[in-house]
Order: C-alpha cells, then structure tokens, then sequence
DNA sequence: ATAATTAAGGACAAATTTATCCTTAATTAT
DNA sequence: ATAATTAAGGATAAATTTGTCCTTAATTAT
C-alpha cells in the first residue's frame, strides 16, 4: 500500500510518540532497533518529518533524540501520510487514469471510491495519540520480533 | 496502490476484453495507444499474462495480436493482480509489520482489515467482462485522453 | 517459396527507491 | 573549556522498477 519509506515513518512516529517526552528522549538506534528499520534511512525520514513537516522534535547532544509534544501526538495518522508524500495515492484512479474523475470515471470508479472514502476517514480520524495508547494498554503491538 | 506495471496490466486486459477477439486480434501498438502506456513495457507484461497465467492469448505474424476466450474474460480482476504478483499487497500490513496477524494485531490491524476485505471482495466479484461491457454500454473510460 | 507482419525474448539503459557511510553541527556533562 | 554524545546533512551505493531497442521466431498473404 504504502513506501517503505512511509511505512518506516508511521513505525517510527508510533514509537516515539508512546516512548518519548522532552525530558525522556529517544534515540535512532533505539527506534530503529525496537521498530526493526534501517537507521540511517530512518533517520533521514525522521529529520524531514521535523524540519518540513513539525510532526517530530528532536535535539542532538548527550540524552538526545526524539519526542513528540501533546499537540503534535494528536495529529492525525493522515498528517504522517501527507508529510511523505502519499497524498496522491489516496487520490489517484486504481487503474492508474490522470483524467479519471466523476465525470469521466474508469470502471472500477464507482465502487473503489466508497473503499477509498472509508480509508481516508480511517486515517483522518486515528490520531498518533490513539495507535500509541493502544499499544500502551498492551492489546496490540509495533515491533515485527517472533517475541 | 498498484504498481505501474500492473496499471497497464489492467488497462491492457479490459481494453483486450473490450475489443479482441479470436478473428480480430489488436496489436501491441493500438493497445498501448489507447490506454497510454509505454509499447515495449507493455509488450513486456503481456507476454507474461500470456505466457505464465493464461489470462490473455496472441499470435504471431500479420493480422496477429492479442484476444481473449469467453472463459478468460470471465476471470474475476483479482486474478490479475494475483498475475502481476500484487497478492502480498492485498495481504500485507499498513504499517509493514512482517508479524501483524489477528492474534497479534498492530494498531491499525483491526479497521484496516474491514476496508481491506471490501477491496479484496471488490476484485474477485468483479469480472473483466463486466468492466469491459461498462465501457461498451457508454458510461465509463478507460483512454487517458481528454478528447 | 518468399516477403511482410507481428509477437517473443534478450540485453541493456534510465529512473526511482532504499540503504549506507562519513563529516559536521549542536548540545550536554565533566 | 574540553570531551563525549547525538542528530543533521551530504555523498554515494545498491536494489528495484520502469522503459527501450534489437534480433528471433511464428504466422500469414502473395
């Protein structure tokens, strides 16, 4: 569905925003460890998704690394999306058509629409916060380890 | 959401199903024409629908080209995208996670998989033909074209 | 039979995505 | 102030996807 990339992106940003606060950072080897990711590609998406895109903080030095503020953990799960650049992929015609629209659809249109419209609310609706606490309250996970 | 080898792979087998058949087969050329896409890559990708899953047929040589039997358009579009080996993607976990199952979920397993089993459904209920016959009956594209 | 036409298939090239490594800058602790 | 630690950023490499070109094989029409 999505890059690896982007999917790096919403690991990482899960990650932070359930282990990480001002005065208790994290670190890319620790992210990238306990999201089983690539460090170094992970952390290039990491400074864009602080410096283009205020959806992480970060400060280097002893007892650096990530957090994320209250506000930025109730950005939506789409806000990620949009950062990395996926925007088009939620919009665009299964089929691959540049003039696909409602006036001149394809032929799957109609009904990849409706899928389409549930997915983007999903998305639109789930904050950070909301995934992260999830996996606080130990129902569900974010690390891809057999234990 | 597909790969743009498998976009062409579905415009190219509708437009098929649309418009060849055994005594009037359609060239690479007027294929590749009418759904927009790169000549040799498509050549390429129906080569393989051919000679690997038997969802199209061709002949060599003057008057040759592509068509299909009644049997092959009938096949559902998943079988496309099962062609073009998009079966992990229609399996695989938004967040990328090699272990996310219902036993072990990741936070966005629970919703996701809603959408994803209408998509899914989507693909194996809807034939080739009904696509193709939607564009016969006038109310639905599949040229990239503004005229 | 021969020539013409069209897909098959192989080799290669370009573009994009994914990934690594190294140096620099920032920050902190001593 | 100095040394240690950590992210930022640039350069580059590897892998994958997309795309082209050319030769070969198959088929048909003459």
């Amino acid at each position: 569905m999505f890059s690896k990339a982007t999917e790096y992106a919403l690991r990482a940003t899960i990650f932070i925003a359930q282990k990480g606060t001002e005065d208790n950072k994290i670190g890319i080897g620790e992210i990238s460890k306990a999201i089983d990711s690539p460090p170094s590609f992970t952390a290039k998406i990491l400074q864009a998704l602080r410096k283009n895109n205020k959806i992480i903080r970060s400060v280097s030095g002893p007892n650096g690394g990530f957090y994320m503020t209250e506000k930025m953990r109730k950005l939506p799960v789409r806000a990620i999306l949009e950062a990395m650049g996926e925007n088009e992929m939620l919009d665009k015609c299964v089929l691959g058509l540049e003039k696909c629209s409602e006036t001149k659809p394809c032929p799957m249109h109609s009904k990849y629409k409706i899928i389409k419209e549930q997915l983007i609310e999903l998305f639109e609706t789930k904050t950070i916060q909301h995934l992260a606490d999830d996996i606080k309250n130990g129902a569900v996970f974010i690390n891809n380890k057999s234990k």
